[in-house]
DNA sequence: CTCTATTTTCAGGATTGTCTGAAAATTGGA
DNA sequence: TCCAATTTTCAGACAATCCTGAAAATAGAG
């Protein structure tokens, strides 16, 4: 590897991270180099800089590219391709989350609600399914609130999370306030909640 | 697999997703029939039930007990040990998240503030370090959320995410209603927040 | 269109991770 | 204490994944 130190041990505890995250070793490396360069590499260039193959690196930036991580950009009179990273790093955590979720949570809801919708043929099967449905549930939640916070702009989305659980604490003040019918014991369904 | 179809259908995906989450897909299955199982299994129904060998139940159950998702069971008059789940699927999703951030988010940082610490020795560094500062800010930011939410009850964390990005309505609201100095322009710095 | 720099593909070797049966260790009861 | 049921360990077989070099494909310049 051909890096200066810090950027070096950087890339590595990222290649660590993503192959324990079912991403390849080599491609959470090929990110890690982008991420903290300076400007766009191109091809041989990271191959330089990890020391692996040519065709590793065509490989990796290749399903980079299938997770809509990468920027390419090219240079003037230079017929390589360059790529590099999202400057906003939320943006690159925002595309990170809708890619997983678009693979895994999605697929998965999808074969929750098909099994919900079988008829039982046991009690074994419909203990089974009061767990599904407990599980459908809480993605549905999850996903529900995932999709709604996503369209914030970042500063706002700093500000909600920078709130944590207080924001509960202002919830309590507005029912307080507003004293609205059946308060705090409401029943969070699905979609629906009190604005 | 010995299963009612139902039952595998559902081992089978959740073993699926599991290996790309990092998890031993036989890991995955062996949680997931014991998720969906009325009640607590021993090692040898598991064998039954997932057609694998006895030495990889063993080493399975092991390993979900290292991730604390177990709760270990004892039938009186019988030697056999018997696992279940917790009852409550957000107690499950908590101690996942736990699990994780100890093992990967807490390194990550660690090794950030480490390299955030280093002075730089070039340009490269340089650049490297304002990313890496960046991204360390960012994973504070989310795991001090996290850390503030998770003390929740469920009850109310129900309810703080069916609200999901209507909070931030509502804190307008409140801002507006005591007129804050510095309002809605307020920077998030650490776990600094407004109440 | 041709030429050449560059990228992509892919078969097979290298590596890593998983699974098993046999043997060892453990545990509770007698 | 010993015994038998049960669990755990682990070397090696097996499988999946990764990585590479060589060859094919692609794309821009002339």
């Amino acid at each position: 590897m051909n890096l200066p130190p810090l950027c070096e041990a950087f890339v590595l505890h990222f290649g660590e991270m993503g192959s324990r995250w079912g991403i390849n070793r080599t491609v959470g490396q090929i990110y890690a180099v982008l991420f903290v360069a300076e400007k766009p590499l191109c091809a041989d260039e990271i191959v330089e800089a990890l020391g692996i193959s040519r065709s590793n690196v065509s490989m990796g930036l290749k399903e980079l590219q299938n997770w809509n991580l990468l920027k390419p950009r090219h240079v003037q009179g230079d017929r390589r391709e360059f790529f590099g990273t999202p400057d906003d790093i939320y943006a690159i955590v925002r595309t990170l989350v809708d890619e997983r979720k678009k693979r895994e949570i999605d697929p998965t809801l999808t074969m929750l609600r098909e099994l919900l919708m079988q008829s039982p043929g046991s009690d074994a099967e419909r203990y089974a399914q009061a767990r599904l449905k407990d599980m459908h549930e809480l993605i549905d939640l999850m996903t529900g609130w995932y999709a709604d916070v996503q369209k914030l702009e970042t500063e706002r989305l700093i500000q909600l999370l920078s709130m944590g659980s207080k924001v509960v604490k202002v919830l309590e003040m507005k029912d307080r306030l507003f004293a609205l019918p059946g308060g705090k014991g409401r029943r969070a369904t699905s979609s629906q909640a009190g604005g």
